[in-house]
DNA sequence: CCCTTCCTACGAAGATCTTCGTTGACGACT
DNA sequence: AGTCGTCAACGAAGATCTTCGTAGGAAGGG
């Protein structure tokens, strides 16, 4: 019996943003796209400590939030991130950048490159991130 | 009677991030300087359906936590943020950079930046800021 | 003095996040 | 068929976060 019965028929209502412990899931499956739990969990172990059913039941839930999807086809379930890297990174972004810096990306920025001087390389191609920008903003 | 007894003795171990809602009473803080409860909420309020107590118990915590300090001489107890908003802007940034962007500074700009343009000034702030980079940075 | 108002302290409840033990099923091997 | 390893499902526990009701003390006015 396939038990939950997944929600198909809920609505989209906006996919909630990741926990940390979401977060390390959601980059072993975009590192290495679709994966059963264990393979999640051989990526996770070195760095993590962390049980086999802990990550299950993560990835489990995940599914209920929308932020995985699964393939039951398989003895072992394989499952793959149902949202980007890179609106999550957009998410998390936008969230941080409300919170605490007042909604200013500037600050953000200024506060991120501060902190952590990227390399000559890295900051040419900001520079140049910033000159396609220019071009399109108005002020 | 002070109750609790403030933990004098108690090592310094770093204080944790906030979260949502201590950095909105933050916020506060950094804004309009050492409040009481009564004035954050004012503050509060008009974006927040909050209680009174809510406030409080959240103010109290965060002293314990290390966030705030508190002055008991008046009646009522006036609060100060024991933290700049620098630091933790920093630590939350950093918190994020290594979960969501590998620890990637340049990523992270990348994103914030294409996110929410900023204006031409801004970005001429932003530019000034990579020509001091690029000079104490040798890669 | 008593009453009202404002304050702190306390405890508890509900929500969410994280963790894991246990159970029952499946599959392969003997 | 019996055994062993692996898996999904479930439930429960502990931690943290957020919320607020209630109690008791302090201050000020009548």
């Amino acid at each position: 019996m396939k038990s939950d019965g997944n929600k198909r028929t809920m609505h989209r209502e906006s996919i909630p943003r990741p926990t940390d412990g979401e977060l390390s899931i959601l980059n072993v499956l975009w590192q290495q796209g679709p994966s059963t739990v264990r393979e999640v969990l051989m990526r996770l172990e070195p760095t993590r400590a962390v049980g086999y059913t802990t990550v299950l039941k993560l990835m489990q839930i995940m599914v209920d939030k929308g932020l995985l999807v699964r393939d039951e086809s398989q003895r072992s379930h394989v499952y793959a991130a149902a949202v980007s890297e890179g609106d999550t990174q957009r998410q998390l972004l936008d969230h941080l950048m409300e919170r605490a810096f007042g909604g200013s990306a500037r600050k953000l920025v200024q506060q991120a490159l501060s902190t952590k001087p990227a390399s000559a390389r890295e900051l040419a191609e900001i520079r140049s991130l910033l000159d396609h920008l220019e071009k399109s903003a108005g002020d």
